[in-house]
DNA sequence: CACAAAACAAGAGCAGTGCTCACTATTGTT
DNA sequence: AACAATAGTGAGCACTGCTCTTGTTTTGTG
């Protein structure tokens, strides 16, 4: 009862083997370092044969993509099971970004141009992390006193503002209402611009030794 | 008395026409669409031409980089010049990235790789929004009660992370209290993650319409 | 076991990139 | 008119993604 034949088994050994030199590619060289012909190269084949077991370099692409965001969350999940918490959860996706800041790029940088991710490949482990926040910040909302009391002037646009999140969410089997999505929202724009902000090196040179503590204080600051 | 010779004058012309195209160049097909080789064949020249007029792709690409972030704070300065406020630094940003949303990439996404823009070249135009984002705040928050009441446990390690900041701002000849530069970078990283997940695609479709209020309320969750 | 079918690999080739180098026009100044 | 600075040429190198044709190897099946 073998259900995989040794050229099977070949076949997925030889895959693996491409994700994990590209996965090498983009840590060294970043996204552009990711070339067919040099993982050609390295598994000592001629450029066109690696196009039996990718399609394009763009499909190759979608494939890192997603191993990143699987990688991420699961790091993500095992920080919130020893500390469930919001400044638990930024701390761990700082910490990712440290350990793979060309992976990071990857997926909360600037999209790869012409390459539109398939969403159905990439939607579910894209939005884990996002989908925990979400969960965090429900949790900690009492839910009696939902609406906020300031800032109800225009309660119609913000809540059609938020429509089509609430409805990736609802696709998701999750259901929050407006406050915390808005809630969520904050948070997760303010801890991904944070982390950009680190990895791109928008904010000048020397953050280096205090990047845990400017994400602590950015979370204190939300009042999270 | 002429200081421009008609060489000078057809020079400038060239090197101005070089920008322009880089520039459609960039709207049109992103960062990765920038060729020097197109923009000879535009200029109805031989490719090695060009380098005449930029040392690089890279040097083209940082008078690009300087340029975007000239016109982003031009924008924003004539924004605040109507409405001194936040939401009104906030939306203008918005603005400008739906009519250039490769040119937002371009300074507030993933760096280019393997290229570091010359601080000096662009560390001015650069800041200049986040520098104008810091005075709002300080105007707006009373001087007396600067250090809020909560989350006062650890004050050190919070001045200590923003220390690089605060340098930053201070060669810039800005001087910020504490308070003001963490609620600056709060709002700040806020700002460029939603209008970063909104250009990139990061929340999914369905938000063409509503960007700006979903700005607008994030702006007031965060109590600016 | 023999054989067709499927899978894999090779190698040439196309169109494009950045960039360099030696060489020739063109232009402005002495 | 002679000379030097500047502008432009065209060939070439090394690289990219990707396709197509040819040959080889492995596999499942009659």
């Amino acid at each position: 009862m073998e259900n995989t034949t040794p050229r099977q088994r070949a076949r997925l050994e030889t895959e693996a083997q491409i994700t994990r030199i590209g996965n090498r590619m983009v840590d060294e060289d970043g996204v552009d370092g990711l070339s067919l012909r040099a993982v050609a190269r390295e598994l000592g084949v001629v450029s066109s044969a690696v196009y039996r077991y990718v399609k394009s370099r763009d499909e190759l692409l979608t494939i890192l993509i997603r191993d990143a965001f699987t990688q991420i969350a699961e790091e993500v999940d095992a920080a919130l099971a020893e500390d469930r918490s919001v400044p638990s959860l930024a701390l761990s996706m700082l910490d990712w970004s440290r350990r793979y800041p060309n992976r990071w790029a990857l997926i909360y940088g600037t999209p790869v141009p012409d390459y539109e991710a398939p969403r159905q490949e990439t939607v579910v482990p894209g939005t884990r992390v996002m989908v925990a926040l979400t969960q965090l910040i429900a949790e900690a909302s009492t839910p009696p006193m939902a609406t906020s009391a300031p800032s109800s002037a225009e309660p119609s646009r913000t809540a059609q503002a938020l429509g089509p999140l609430r409805e990736g969410l609802e696709e998701l089997g999750i259901d929050a209402d407006d406050a915390v999505i808005m809630r969520t929202l904050t948070v997760w724009v303010a801890i991904i611009g944070a982390v950009n902000g680190l990895r791109f090196g928008q904010f000048g040179p020397g953050f280096d030794d205090v990047e845990a503590d400017l994400v602590r204080a950015l979370i204190a600051d939300l009042g999270a």
